[in-house]
DNA sequence: CCTACCGATCGGTAGG
DNA sequence: CCTACCGATCGGTAGG
């Protein structure tokens, strides 16, 4: 009988990236220090090494973890519905209404996957532009009628306008989320609609 | 006669800042080793130390001067022009036509802040403020027509899209930077315009 | 006696 | 799971 994994190896696995991720988010993945996880965790710092053999694995698995979810997210999309405004605003929604935990991972891939050595920096900014291509095939379904060059900068500002709700948008406050998605997909696709030649569409 | 500083002191403080400002962009702040550093400017660490007494007087006083000047900038747009969509528009330019040392070093402020102590932080944060109130009175002179609180999330929106072009965008590439400002300015302006009861207003 | 530097090294810290 | 400790690193300093 050879000796199997806890059960809940991986739950406690996923309670240090946790723990991890808000302070990482906080202070900056250089700032932890591995014994701040360790307290935060209520656990030790041997403990932490025993999931995690390094503090770059912490990192990789927790900015790994999230994207995979996210594109996941992004990839159900057209399953919720065909039209292309509502998916549209459905991507809004993902980034928005996100919780705690995946907001703070998103700050940390944005701001921390630097720390990381290149050779795994590189798998994740496969990820991300991942998410960048999927962003950029919903403005294509809403506004077909623009030079293709065109289309990566609008997808940008729009990740642009989500990311940096991170930064300010506190989902306490008086705005709702569902205030503030509404708000932000009517000004972009305002802007982004009356781009481009577009003639109305033929039906058959 | 009293010994004065040399007269090239500003200069050899300003080249330092600028090459410590390419590799804290590049790399974060934490990464940055003052021998980097040196090496970077050709001089050697013991020289660095001579203009700022320590790594967090050089990040600061780069930050600081950088959130003065880009605040000089903006008080100024009033003076280019009395149109507010002009206003804007000068607005959109100043964050996309920055030098390379002035993305650098909003890229930076973005992301370094937070390796600072607190005491340090704190006036760069209210330097920052006034870079978003400023932008806020901005919002306010093309469309005065919403309700107050709604002024800060709008501005935030904007902000996210010209912050967010130190990260993908170069002036280097297809899109020129002028074409970047009018794209951002008509998306924008199309939605932001398009919010709010907007009488017509009238002549005097 | 000053300022502008250099080569060398110390004291403290953090990942593992 | 803890304490003790290492090898390496790095910000900051002292002598000239």
């Amino acid at each position: 009988m050879t000796r199997v994994r806890a059960d809940d190896y991986d739950d406690k696995a996923r309670a240090i990236m946790d723990s991890a991720g808000t302070l990482f988010a906080k202070t900056g993945y250089p700032n932890a220090k591995m014994q701040d996880i360790a307290n935060a965790c209520g656990a030790s710092k041997s403990m932490l090494y025993h999931y995690f053999s390094a503090k770059d694995d912490l990192l990789f698995a927790m900015l790994k973890e999230h994207l995979e979810q996210l594109i996941d997210d992004i990839e159900d999309v057209p399953n919720v519905t065909k039209d292309p405004k509502e998916r549209f605003y459905s991507f809004v929604q993902l980034y928005i209404q996100k919780s705690t935990k995946s907001r703070h991972r998103h700050v940390i891939a944005m701001n921390d996957l630097k720390y990381l050595p290149k050779a795994r920096q590189t798998p994740l900014l496969e990820l991300e532009s991942e998410v960048v291509r999927l962003a950029g095939e919903l403005l294509k379904g809403v506004n077909p009628y623009l030079d293709e060059p065109l289309y990566k900068p609008y997808t940008m500002m729009l990740i642009g306008m989500l990311n940096w709700t991170d930064i300010w948008y506190r989902p306490s406050g008086k705005i709702k989320s569902q205030e503030l998605c509404e708000r932000i997909t009517r000004l972009f696709l305002c802007g982004f609609l009356a781009e481009g030649s577009a003639p109305a569409p033929i039906s058959p």
